[in-house]
DNA sequence: GGTTAAAATGAGTGGCTACTCATGTTGGAA
DNA sequence: TTCCAACATGAGTAGCCACTCATTTTAACC
């Protein structure tokens, strides 16, 4: 599959729009419109419409981006993190980005559940996850029980708990606390 | 404040709306169509909007409903549960819900943070919630730090969860399992 | 510099939806 | 039964937004 090459122009363009719909998305969330980012990167709503046939094109191709700095992410902390805490720090970026860009929740979610097509990079994600989670449960971080099915759950709730309800950092760590000593404990009483 | 009588028709009429909507809403969210919630009721759009003026307003009135219809099942268990359960109970039961009804989630959120108008209600469900932390902690059920703000954003998060991406009844109860071994869990190792 | 296909432009189209209002209908008090 | 205010009706309005296309501009190869 030889990529056509782009004239410069359509090049140049093509990632201003990619840049400023990430920034717009990231502000007022998927329902932001076309037109906005068109003005915002100083083109017309044709070209948009050119480089990206449909805003869910558009939309998809920043929610891979997305994922795929994640996944390099998760991959950079199981290459050389501590692995009793790195699934815990990963954990934490994640819910992070999710309170400061709408978009990570909103299309993460979107994708788990399947209004988006970026299964794949969602799946590539979720294994990166699983490396960080099988390193955790051999130091003995995390009970060897858990699956990383709930552990993904557990990410995507957090994640849209903390953008939907705007939780401030302090109720934030203490909420991701709790979390990590459930992902932690010894059995129950 | 004397309620001004309703004539017979436009009382029958506003509770049918009322039903209605909250099923349409539940089945499509909240950005479902005034015009379904009519159709389904079997009355004009100008029906509707004479009873609820505007879209948020009958959106308000089934939270407000939902909310009062939780906070009484929260102030059951405080009556007549297990102290030592009675949370962990209320904590599933609304996720079920959650799961079912897309209108308990989105617009928890939307109480929390402020696009709709019904932070009494959510208060007074917020506190029903914090007698049930409270005598889950009396008895040990529940560790004594634990803050009811942390309980609320939990109880937020797994809803969220839970409906956007469609947990199926064995993850929802493994991943439900960890949010409460977490709030039940002695000194991490 | 000339040529041309690729790219950009932006006014326009259609569909959806919250909300209005002039007109027709009806419950209920006298 | 009469009568009218309260109520119901539904075609219509206005705004927003994704998407199109005839026309104009421009990059790039000779």
């Amino acid at each position: 599959m030889p990529e056509p090459r782009l004239r410069a122009d359509a090049r140049r363009n093509r990632a201003r729009i990619l840049a400023v719909a990430a920034a717009v998305f990231a502000e007022k969330g998927a329902s932001a419109s076309t037109e906005e980012v068109a003005a915002r990167a100083g083109v017309a709503i044709g070209t948009v419409f050119r480089h990206f046939p449909t805003k869910k094109d558009l939309l998809q191709a920043i929610v891979k981006d997305l994922l795929e700095r994640l996944t390099e992410e998760a991959g950079a902390l199981a290459a050389d993190g501590d692995p009793a805490t790195s699934l815990f720090v990963f954990f934490r970026r994640m819910v992070e980005q999710a309170a400061a860009k709408k978009t990570v929740a909103d299309l993460l979610a979107a994708g788990t559940g399947a209004e988006l097509e970026v299964t794949g990079p969602v799946l590539t994600l979720g294994s990166a996850v699983g490396t960080l989670l099988a390193r955790a449960q051999e130091c003995g971080a995390v009970r060897p029980e858990i699956r990383l099915d709930e552990v993904l759950a557990l990410l995507t709730a957090t994640c849209q708990g903390a953008l939907r309800s705007g939780w401030d950092p302090g109720l934030q760590e203490r909420t991701l606390a709790i979390v990590f000593a459930g992902l932690r404990a010894g059995p129950p009483a």
